[in-house]
RNA sequence: GGACAUUUAGCUCAGUUGGUUAGAGCGCACCGUUCACAUCGGUGAGGUCGCAGGUUCGAAUCCUGCAAUGUCCACCA
């Protein structure tokens, strides 16, 4: 046996985790193909190579593993799948910007497309060489076999495919439509890209010209330039004489517009003047008007103004080609008040969208693009993309159950945004992805995973959506295209977690790719974890200086400090908050699990003789023990972190450290429940705080690997205890409490001698030992007075304070220093509140209503608390 | 404009189908240190569960309305 005794008295963590993390990927825990059982898969959601991890990516770990650990404890085959994201748009702007920071003016110009690539790759391997260590840093029990990456040359084969096959479906079409479109990054984005930003704006309200008849409104004076038609609603009396007349306006600086009047359902007549502009170049919902007109056989123009360079184009006229858009704003609304067509100018807030990579505006302009579409049926299903992605949370498909999101208000949201989608442009101007794999040449277009034969082929220079490859990412990390053992074994994979903000981002597009593809929901569950926020409640990011390293947090108190302080306190979808006492309180109880851990081990390393039988306290302990292991398996089971976390700590700290070890201290003899009880709470601890129970598990020579160790469940694995925990300790537990709140409201002195009573009718005071509980070992004499004795023919003697403790009467002896007039008004007031709770039970109990519907339970419960406020009154009036 | 969330002890938050006299951590007050742990032990103070109605035998929990805060969405030009 070792000697323990020379352990450290503090946890020293930083010595120990990283030699434990090594030896877990040696010997293989990781991998599934070394396990049995039923397959449980876990895919990471990547994190961007933009950078290093932050907090928000410790809990997200921590979450993951915890229950990658729980669930290959419980004998199941744990897949937790790792990997990172290129992060298209993020990473290219993050390198083009420090490239700008480094003195460069036009990255893109400068290098050109291989070379700026090539630094962005540079850039993404460091960061991403820097997150994998991250993660092994927080403990993840990742299978880094299985290391993915979504620009890799495997998710590249899975990418084109996906595209080929979507396109061969019809799914994916070019089309010339209004995209969003950042100035800065030269580039579409999607709709989920764009952040709407409030800013102070400026309504004007006006005609076109003098002889024009409507009136209209616009915040955006230089796109009128574009303006083709002027939209009322079909039923709006004022505008009737108009429509479908075409008006030949004037607008200087070269520019003559054609404007027709034409009706539309989405104008509302009660909003400004009733009548809108129509840009049809500039805006989605006036290009949407002018596709309905085409349709209708009454079309009309579409003329772009504003080019991709931000400026406006010859179109606008000559008065105003090369202008920006600020200035050409300034130009127009000049050129409207000298001509006297200004009726109003008006300051609005104004929600405008922005790009939120890059910073600067969106402007909608109309270009050529790569589309997902929403709507089309998809040949040989029968279902649109959209119905797929609503019936995999709703119905269901193809033999898989709907997933399960918690918590549940999500779904909603996520149905409400399904039947919002519009058609996904795919098609990005950016070098930083997966090419769109199509080629031109001349008139001719080829759609294929390879470079078509013969000559004069090119590539079109567009790359794909980032979140086309995340999207794919449950099933081409598992290998598909290829029908792989893995795709077969782990897909539909079992539980996946993320964060609200990226619910429909990432998680419908994994929905549809998945149900797309294989015609599989890509995951059970979806748990939906909050954001991670500052002291003060704000979010964590750059700009605010708030950032904290979750290295520099682990290398000071600890890996395992840091998972328990993101996991406890937490619920599902709810933002938490991050601050030092609670890192602390973590490290806290680690160091506390460690000396509780260090005190058994030496324990039964020196106490040689196990005792046969079992006291009160043991089998109090062991009951408890297998409650609390039941309990925190059916709270892992339905995600409930927090609380099945902090459930263990209570007890690991409460009833096991506080009250157990220090009865075992007396009654001795305990190696074995001892032992038993070591082991088990660091198996359930083990998913939550991995390397110091591994550590104490190596320290003990336990049999075998903790990080396989079945988990225990319940009554059987701890020992046949199934009994629920034995009330006359409960009963003794608080007597204890009572006595010592009795001597320090007292103020006795530790070290004085005094003499206690406790007169009780029931039970078994003298299984506890109450001397050595209550105080210092020899300065106490205590005579008990139970059992046999009947109420009547005892009193307390005088010259002791007495205090009740449930039924039984405790008495100090205070030689006859006792002040009768203050015991008596205690006595008085805490019969007053007994009587109060006694009336209002009796009443309920009373009441048919309530011992008719309520359960059986609770009016049993209700009755014995009843009976024993019934004793606990007779007790007080004795003493009145 | 729409939707969602939050409001419980000084602070940060739990509270799972409505059911004992509402909990934790931190903080606070008092007592305690050779005995596993001061990164500790003991004891205690502290809450009309945002407000107003309603349903029910019973409401922090369900319903309605209101208020404050936060988040997301939206094509009000």
């Amino acid at each position: 046996m070792a000697d323990f005794t020379e352990l450290p008295k503090a946890y020293e963590a930083a010595a120990v985790e990283g030699d434990i993390y090594a030896a877990w990927e040696k010997s293989g825990a990781f991998n599934p193909d070394h396990a049995k059982g039923e397959p449980f898969a876990i895919i990471m959601p990547p994190p961007n190579v933009t950078g290093v991890l932050h907090l928000g990516h410790a809990l997200e770990n921590s979450l993951m593993d915890t229950m990658a650990r729980f669930q290959r404890m419980r004998g199941k085959r744990v897949l937790l799948l790792p990997g990172t994201d290129h992060a298209a748009i993020a990473t290219q702007a993050k390198v083009e910007k420090m490239l700008m920071e480094q003195g460069m003016k036009n990255p893109r110009q400068e290098l050109g497309r291989e070379q700026l690539v090539e630094k962005i790759r540079t850039f993404a391997e460091e960061s991403k060489a820097t997150i994998i260590n991250q993660i092994r840093t927080v403990g993840t029990s990742a299978d880094w076999s299985r290391l993915a990456y979504t620009l890799d040359d495997q998710r590249n084969i899975a990418v084109k495919e996906l595209f080929v096959r979507m396109y061969k479906d019809g799914l994916i079409y070019r089309g010339y439509r209004v995209v969003n479109w950042s100035v800065k990054g030269q580039s579409t984005c999607s709709d989920d890209e764009i952040e709407h930003v409030e800013r102070p704006s400026k309504l004007y309200t006006f005609k076109y010209a003098k002889d024009f008849p409507i009136t209209i409104s616009t915040t955006r004076p230089e796109t009128k330039l574009g303006d083709t038609a002027v939209a009322v609603h079909p039923s709006d009396a004022r505008y009737q004489q108009y429509i479908g007349k075409v008006f030949t306006v004037d607008v200087g600086a070269c520019r003559v517009l054609e404007i027709k009047v034409i009706a539309d359902e989405a104008v509302e007549p009660g909003f400004g003047t009733g009548a809108l502009g129509v840009t049809p170049a500039h805006s989605a919902i006036d290009f949407a008007m002018y596709e309905k007109q085409k349709a209708k056989g009454e079309p009309i123009g579409i003329i772009p103004v504003i080019g991709p360079d931000g400026k406006m184009t010859a179109d606008a006229g000559a008065g105003y080609v090369g202008l920006s858009v600020e200035q050409a704003r300034e130009k127009f609304v000049t050129w409207l008040k000298t001509e006297g067509l200004l009726e109003k100018e008006e300051d609005i807030v104004q929600s405008v969208g922005t790009s939120d990579r890059y910073g600067d505006v969106i402007e909608s302009i109309p270009m050529t693009q790569w589309w997902l579409d929403m709507n089309k049926v998809i040949p040989k299903r029968d279902k649109t993309l959209r119905e797929l992605m609503r019936e995999a949370v709703t119905v269901g498909a193809h033999g898989n159950a709907p997933v399960r999101i918690t918590p549940d208000r999500f779904t909603k949201l996520y149905l409400d945004r399904v039947e919002n989608l519009r058609d996904w442009c795919l098609s990005r101007q950016l070098w930083w992805g997966h090419r769109i794999p199509v080629w031109y040449r001349g008139e001719e277009m080829y759609v294929g995973t390879d470079v078509p034969l013969g000559e004069g082929w090119e590539q079109d220079p567009d790359s794909l959506d980032t979140w086309f490859s995340s999207g794919s990412w449950t099933f081409t990390t598992l290998g598909w295209p290829e029908k792989t053992q893995d795709l077969k074994t782990f897909h539909p994979t079992a539980w996946m977690t993320m964060g609200y903000e990226i619910l429909y981002l990432w998680m419908m597009r994994m929905v549809l790719m998945s149900t797309y593809a294989l015609e599989e929901i890509p995951f059970k569950d979806a748990y939906i974890h909050g954001i991670l926020r500052d002291e003060h409640g704000k979010k964590f990011s750059k700009s605010a200086g708030n950032g904290i390293d979750p290295i520099e947090v682990i290398h000071q108190y600890g890996s395992d400090a840091l998972r328990i302080s993101l996991l406890f306190g937490i619920s599902p979808g709810n933002d938490s908050r991050y601050y030092t006492e609670k890192i602390e309180s973590g490290r806290n109880f680690t160091n506390k699990l460690w000396n509780i851990s260090r005190f058994i081990l030496t324990t039964i390393g020196s106490d040689d003789v196990a005792s046969t039988t079992k006291t009160l306290a043991d089998e109090w302990i062991l009951s408890r023990m297998s409650e609390v292991a039941a309990s925190v398996t059916q709270k892992l089971e339905t995600f409930q972190f927090s609380a099945a976390g902090e459930e263990l700590r209570d007890f690991t700290w409460g009833d096991l450290a506080d009250w157990y070890l220090e009865i075992a201290k007396v009654e001795k003899g305990k190696k074995i429940i001892l032992t038993e009880l070591l082991q088990t709470i660091l198996k359930l601890w083990h998913p939550f705080m991995p390397f110091v129970t591994e550590h104490i598990w190596g320290l003990a020579r336990f049999d075998g690997k903790l990080i396989v160790a079945p988990w225990p469940t319940g009554p059987s694995d701890v020992g046949a205890h199934g009994n629920a925990p034995s009330p006359e300790f409960e009963r003794l537990r608080l007597l204890v409490t009572d006595m010592r709140r009795l001597r320090q409201e007292q103020g006795i002195e530790a070290a004085k001698k005094v003499e206690f009573i406790v007169i009780d009718h029931v039970g078994a005071i003298h299984e506890l030992p109450l001397q050595e509980l209550v105080g210092q070992n020899e300065a106490w004499i205590m005579r008990l007075i139970n059992g046999s004795c009947t109420s009547n023919k005892i009193a307390m003697p005088d010259g002791y304070v007495v205090a009740q403790s449930g039924s039984a009467t405790i008495g100090l002896n205070l030689a006859g220093a006792v002040d009768l007039e203050k015991e008596k008004a205690k006595a008085e007031k805490e019969l007053e509140e007994i009587e109060k709770y006694i009336s209002s039970t009796e009443a309920k109990l009373g009441n048919v209503e309530f011992t008719a519907k309520a359960p059986e339970k609770v009016v049993q419960g209700m009755k014995d608390k009843l009976a024993e406020a019934q004793a606990k009154r007779e007790a007080l009036k004795k003493r009145l």
